[in-house]
DNA sequence: TTGTCGGCCGATCGCCGACAA
DNA sequence: TTGTCGGCGATCGGCCGACAA
């Protein structure tokens, strides 16, 4: 995955060390976090935190869900064997040096969607501040002003989606084609859309976020 | 799954030896069918054939595709080494001493799914035998003569049929339950469906047969 | 006897403006 | 500015008899 396209889906909140700084690798954490936890040698587990340099990070999304997350190779400072790690997204190590990198070439933005976003009749409400920044100008002079936008998800695949400014009030309306990218990405309401347009080339993505689900959330719904 | 029943889906032309009796076991044939090559030693894997004899079979039923297979235990002969075979449906081990252990407790009719059964309305063709033979006897004083069927399939999920016999000229069909059945196994025309009646109990079952599909049929619809 | 077709009816999908927060 | 609603037209699923193989 590209990273600057990575880090918009991502968001702010996680910051990615870059390669040969520093941090602190914490195993227990490491461990708490991963569906399937590291196999680590008992002289590295007992250590609460080790200080490590990073020799590699790759940008990666989930097939499935398209989530992002990061795999992050490091190296303990005071040892020579060599460690895989995986790197949730939304967490980081602590940086001890900490560079930040932002060329804003990608400009996104993203938004929670609501129950009539995710469940209703098909549509999508586009706040008027991400059709102007993100979204080619519409024809105004047309009645009613509509294009078909076709947007590239992190893997790379189109989705076409055509946007209208209708009703009374007008507003933004994604309609035909956002029903299907909502079932395929299995998103419902409290998840997030990304939505992203690289300065340069005017190229579109959207990326996806799902909502951080409580087990109160989880009730019904097995398939 | 049931003995009977598994026979029934798989079919008379595949044969499954006892327990304890003696089977010759083809190391080279296993590797060639097998998706996952078995390990064998290099001392088994030279032999042409190995005589053994049957610890123990289990009769399985994939969870996605229905289609049943099952597991055979052997031990050489000769030897005390255990080896654990995954024998495919469809094909066997050559038989040293073959027992026909056949009451026919379970009468079976198997049909080829045509284009209509599979892709038009939703409906499907009922044999005449079929119907007579494995199905309950309709009402025919009533117009149209029609029940509902309750069917188990191999996992002892139970499909709910509209069996009606109606149509100038009349036939027996299936339509309500029918199409939600064919989308969830996935069953396309030239795929077989085993509708089978215990005997004694009276209880209804349903089995699948995936077509043996040539390269040429491979071609497009991937999803 | 049974495979395929066109007709037709009802359910669902999804686009729409109205309205209010 | 934008979230939700009811209306409604188009599409689709699926039940039906006709007809022919």
């Amino acid at each position: 995955v590209d990273p600057t396209i990575w880090k918009a889906c991502a968001g702010t909140s996680v910051q990615i060390p870059t390669v040969d700084s520093r941090v602190y690798y914490f195993p227990q954490g490491h461990a708490e976090q991963s569906s399937s936890p590291p196999l680590l040698s008992p002289l590295v587990s007992s250590q609460p935190f080790i200080l490590c340099r990073i020799l590699a990070v790759r940008f990666l999304a989930n097939t499935e869900t398209d989530e992002v997350f990061a795999k992050i190779r490091l190296v303990p400072i005071d040892r020579s064997r060599d460690l895989h790690v995986l790197q949730p997204s939304g967490t980081k190590p602590n940086c001890v040096g900490d560079e930040d990198d932002d060329d804003e070439e990608v400009v996104s933005f993203a938004k929670i969607l609501t129950p009539s976003d995710a469940n209703n009749g098909g549509g999508f409400s586009v706040p008027r501040f991400c059709a102007d920044s993100i979204f080619p100008p519409l024809n105004y002079a047309a009645e009613p002003p509509v294009q078909t936008l076709s947007i590239r998800d992190v893997h790379g695949m189109v989705w076409e989606f055509r946007h209208i400014y209708r009703g009374t009030p007008r507003r933004h309306l994604l309609t035909t084609g956002w029903s299907k990218f909502v079932n395929h990405k299995k998103l419902i309401a409290g998840d997030s859309v990304v939505f992203m347009r690289n300065r340069r080339t005017g190229e579109l993505f959207v990326g996806v976020r799902r909502a951080v689900r409580s087990n109160a959330d989880c009730g019904g719904r097995g398939d």
